[in-house]
DNA sequence: ACCTTTTCGTACCTCTAATTACATTAAGCA
DNA sequence: TGCTTAATGTAATTAGAGGTACGAAAAGGT
């Protein structure tokens, strides 16, 4: 609906909103979004105050593009994994592969921006609270789509829909907590692989052999 | 060592540390520490700035000074059912019968201090960094001397020490937000009755029956 | 009474954050 | 060559944080 018209008349913009959108998704995500500020956002982009607030109208506006761009970055591909069709333990398997990929390879901070929102909403702007329970909505819904298509299969443990899935989303909140704490991906991935396949019926809660 | 040697001289103390220590510690569980400020607990105790200051030293003395008494007052009793000589499963109840008491009838916040000081850990002081650290590994170690015991009762699924202490942790972190993004005490219940059963072989993973 | 000790609290300092007023610049169009 | 449009960035504003300088107050000792 909004599309950019691409006026030819007055001063050609200079700002590549792009770029301030990853260097304010790098900077929130290393940082923690609460210890960025517009400023630092200007001085890694080389852009001006105004400039960034005519783009994004307010420090939560910024946020909650941010929180987007996350979205379609890391969150979108761990649902994808969801709603993959392949076996129970397959899924989970790529859960944990996925949320403890060797980060510092990627150039990828440890830890998950959407969870260090979420832990940090009472603080954060409506924009991006709105933005924040969208996600958290969807995460959940795909968790449990997942886990209904498990159950009809047969493969999984007989607890309640809801439960398992904010289980799931427990441990994936878990896992992004420890990764920042700095305990050791090895860990992490055995305690990832302890909980998830606790959910599996036929599976021993032995370390994962990865 | 330090004790106060109760001055007879000079102007006689009027500022109540326990009376800071009380409103801070329930303002920082309430709001999270960093949103409260110096000057808010000021204006809750009826203390001036300086004295605030005089006491504590600075914003990281007086967090460190309440986590300390958090510690006391809500960590503390978490480690003595875990060192008390019970059944692993009646162990198990009584930390999600604690975890999950109802906050509102004892006027206590949602969630946990602790918690939520090491999500933001970040961004506090050396003091309180020092004492956050404290207080995880001695929550760690009572964890896995818990675990040792019950593996030595044989009552205990096969999953490392470590990483059985790290899984029980991060449920321990997973209920007390969950609780403070307003997730429903019954569900937490059940999450945790799911996550913490199945560490007990023998059980099922079935709903607590509370 | 006066000195010493200890604590008190007002008023200030310094910084940094978010946000904006406004003059300027760079383009197309007449 | 101006006029219009739409972007630019410097420099200010406002608010609130952590922290402190310093003179006054309240006690005991002499």
């Amino acid at each position: 609906m909004n599309e950019k018209p691409t006026p030819t008349r007055g001063r050609p913009k200079t700002l590549d909103r792009d770029q301030v959108l990853q260097a304010a998704l790098m900077e929130y995500w290393s940082k923690g979004p609460r210890d960025v500020s517009i400023s630092d956002i200007c001085g890694l982009t080389g852009t001006s105050k105004p400039g960034v607030y005519r783009e994004f109208g307010s420090d939560d506006g910024l946020k909650a593009s941010v929180l987007e761009t996350y979205h379609r970055l890391a969150i979108l591909p761990l649902i994808d994994i969801l709603e993959k069709d392949q076996s129970t333990i397959d899924a989970i398997d790529a859960l944990i592969s996925f949320m403890t990929q060797d980060r510092t390879n990627l150039g990828v901070p440890q830890g998950c921006l959407f969870v260090m929102m979420r832990a940090e909403a009472q603080q954060l702007g409506p924009s991006t609270c709105a933005k924040l329970h969208e996600v958290r909505r969807q995460l959940l819904d795909a968790y449990e789509a997942w886990i209904t298509c498990s159950k009809s299969r047969g493969d999984f443990a007989d607890i309640p829909t809801d439960v398992a899935a904010l289980f799931m989303d427990a441990q994936h909140g878990g896992a992004m907590r420890m990764q920042r704490e700095g305990v050791p991906n090895d860990t992490v991935v055995s305690v990832l692989g302890t909980a998830l396949r606790m959910l599996v019926l036929g599976e021993k809660p032995d370390v994962i052999t990865h």
